[in-house]
DNA sequence: AAAATAAAAAATATCGATATTTTGTTGACG
DNA sequence: CGTCAACAAAATATCGATATTTTTTATTTT
């Protein structure tokens, strides 16, 4: 179910590996999005048996990666534009709400994790600021930390469970939406305000600037996965 | 991931069916939360293979009824006051925003369901306050229709997703709590504002008094809950 | 007697083979 | 020319056996 953030997972079982690694290339974009999961070649890509390589399918169902249905065997699961704009409205309402029970239970150790992400990411921004690269390799690393001090105070499992849910299948979107990093300046200046907020307690106003900060990227990657929707 | 109401699963899998049957018998509370659950003993009794079984399993960790860990085997998902408490949490937060949209796109077909499932179940407590019997057969479906039938009308997938396996997870704690119908009559007229309020297309209040609704459960609950925990 | 260790039993994870179903192809028929 | 049927190929689901790990039990040591 988690994988730890260093990519050390520590796996007791084939299954749990190959899930693992499975995930992380879904994630990756490797397997497209609604095609086929063959058992047989999969369990020779992996070095396993079938019944283990079923066993790790099964269990990417539990994160709404990878579909089941009757015999007609596993498919990574699809994308669409209506399934991105629902996750967006989900995402508004969860990750709000996680911020508000951060803000108002946070302690002072929660303060300093994220003015500490604040500080990673803005530093990076920076750098890219400079070279005109479009791939920002860490940055997407840097800003999920960063979302994640955020919240890091909540302390409802299901409240975050569902949320990291979203998260990750958020991703995918922004992955075959291609977006770059062109935008980062106003994405900084929207990531202030949000930490100024929380820092000052001000639930209000954080969740309504995370919220917007949602809605900002949503009309531009849904157009973008128009686009996508066509040539599949 | 669904189980039809009349309860005649359309199992294509060996598979789908030991899962749904399963899943059912632990939601009936068959199997004690926290409880072992070896591989062995469950598949004879359903005259399975081990890998068939193992998977059926797995796929129970998607609606968070099992669990399973490194290389001990799987277990029915423990329960504690502290899961309870913020699964009512949750359960406010979604079941409100659920009730909001329905009643914000509800047609005149979904104010028919709504007026149908709250007449059924007005009928059945009716006869329930007749006879002195605690036990209440068919409230409950009729109850958790009407529920359905208020929020029929959302349609964000993910949103009813994540309701549905937190309302499944309430439902196990009902059952320890052995929660009597005595209280049926006031949890009419909840129902009944409830469905007023929803007609009248009023969401802030049928939010309002949705979340009442919910919360008052969640003391009397807990306090069971604890009994619950201590002899265990 | 409590703690540590070794042996036995139980349970888990993994494998590769087989039966069943779906998918794809070819040829007959309207 | 397209639809249908029969067949062939591919893929899925299912099985039972084996290797590994955990848990239990028995034995020894301080």
């Amino acid at each position: 179910m988690s994988d730890n953030a260093s990519g050390t997972t520590t796996a007791k079982t084939m299954i749990e590996s190959v899930y693992a690694e499975l995930r992380e290339e879904i994630l990756a974009g490797k397997y497209p999005p609604a095609s086929k999961l063959k058992v047989e070649q999969l369990r020779s890509a992996y070095n396993v048996s079938s019944s283990t390589m079923r066993e790790a399918l099964s269990r990417l169902v539990s994160d709404t990666l990878v579909t089941t249905e009757g015999q007609r065997g596993f498919r990574v699961a699809p994308l669409s534009v209506r399934d991105f704009r629902q996750i967006a409205e989900m995402r508004k309402l969860l990750e709000s709400r996680a911020l508000r029970e951060s803000i108002e239970q946070g302690d002072e150790e929660w303060e300093a994790c994220v003015v500490a992400a604040f500080y990673r990411l803005s530093r990076i921004e920076e750098a890219l600021a400079q070279t005109a690269e479009k791939v920002a390799p860490d940055w997407d690393a840097r800003n999920q930390a960063f979302h994640n001090a955020l919240i890091s105070a909540c302390d409802n499992d299901w409240l975050l469970r569902f949320r990291d849910i979203l998260h990750h299948q958020s991703s995918r979107y922004l992955r075959i939406a291609l977006v770059d990093t062109s935008s980062v300046r106003d994405v900084h200046a929207e990531h202030e305000a949000i930490t100024k907020a929380a820092l000052a307690r001000d639930a209000d106003k954080a969740c309504h600037l995370i919220e917007m900060h949602i809605t900002r990227t949503v009309d531009v990657i849904a157009a973008k996965v128009v686009a996508w929707e066509a040539d599949d």
